[in-house]
DNA sequence: CGAATGACAGATATTGAAATCTGTCATTCG
DNA sequence: CGAATGACAGATTTCAATATCTGTCATTCG
């Protein structure tokens, strides 16, 4: 057997993430899990308290593969202005492709995100971080003007929502979206340097 | 009788929305409105060709009534940062307002606004044109940079959407709220001025 | 004669009984 | 002995029968 015979947490959220993505959020049952893991529903329970905690688990996963890329650029060397828009735009261009390429995928993240309130704020918080760092950086190379960096960063999150933000998925699709988003990060950047 | 006995569209409009508010967007029927009018259902179909359409003349009106404030705002003078601050305050306080205080209300008009995608489009369409009137008149007066007063004031209105987008309104009673509302502006008021 | 009615067909929503699911735990398995 | 099982109670979902609604139109009303 692939993994021997040991039922590990790991195993149980993989599989979790499959089932989601066949059967939906709405169908999809602890049950339908436990079949495809080839093991009694009771032992999922063994592992995840609820199904509410094994799909903040699952959700809690995803995210947090999505920020990996993110923290990445926001780390690099080079110039801060460039830095964030390039940060901004792979997640615009990230959430986008995924909403696009495979909607119902997309939607059923949407709900689970939809549940889970409290996780979602600390991945707000983890992404506001890294705008953070880059908007501390370009302060200190002079490109920006020196203002309290916690709330600027959390104000380019902010308006940047449109971009980001799954409610605002459906208007990711018009061709006029990149267009908005280089205006306003334009605005934003003349923001950030002030006079 | 009050209105004697001529049956308006303008009398079915606004017992629609009493309905509506009563029941909720998933009861109210046509049926329930022709009874609050005392009339039977077919006459309401003499004015209006489907329930859609009323329901996308009962959305309408009630965005139209919200215009109107606004529409005022954009017009006065005096300093065209503080009206654009004014403005985009009153246009949350608004919305925030309405959300808080009749939540359900809210919920009822959210409803019927997603069904609506055009009309909502010329609404937005319209409170772009009102932010773009202050922005042109900013730089006439030199306090903004001269820039595309379209794509800047597009811009200023989804930079803005956090604030006055329904799909935030959760995060509209949270007390800081207003603090990301004021530091949000002062980033897009020193984009607008520039350096 | 134009406005309103109400009966009607097809579409949609409601309801309650039956099926399934969640979460627990005494028991079995290795 | 710790991990897995499966039977179970109560909660939730499904499904099909029933009721209601939407939209039309021949007829009535004023």
């Amino acid at each position: 057997m692939a993994t021997d015979n040991a039922l590990t947490a790991e195993q149980i959220l993989s599989t979790a993430e499959d089932v989601l993505r066949r059967f939906g959020p709405a169908k999809a049952t602890v049950v339908d899990i436990a079949r495809a893991l080839g093991v009694s529903h009771g032992s999922v329970y063994r592992h995840f308290p609820s199904k509410a905690a094994l799909r903040e688990a699952v959700t809690q996963r995803w995210l947090d593969r999505a920020h990996d890329e993110l923290a990445a650029i926001a780390a690099e060397p080079g110039p801060a202005a460039e830095r964030m828009h390039r940060w901004l735009a792979t997640l615009f261009a990230a959430k986008r492709q995924k909403a696009l390429e495979d909607p119902e995928l997309f939607a059923t993240y949407m709900v689970l995100v939809g549940e889970v309130s409290g996780t979602v704020e600390e991945h707000v918080d983890t992404l506001v971080a890294q705008i953070r760092e880059i908007v501390e950086d370009g302060v200190r190379r002079g490109e920006f003007r020196d203002t309290a960096a916690g709330p600027v960063a959390r104000s380019v999150f902010l308006a940047t929502a449109h971009f980001h933000d799954p409610a605002h998925a459906a208007e990711w699709s018009r061709p006029a979206a990149q267009d908005d988003f280089e205006a306003l990060w334009s605005l934003l950047l003349e923001g950030l340097r002030g006079r």
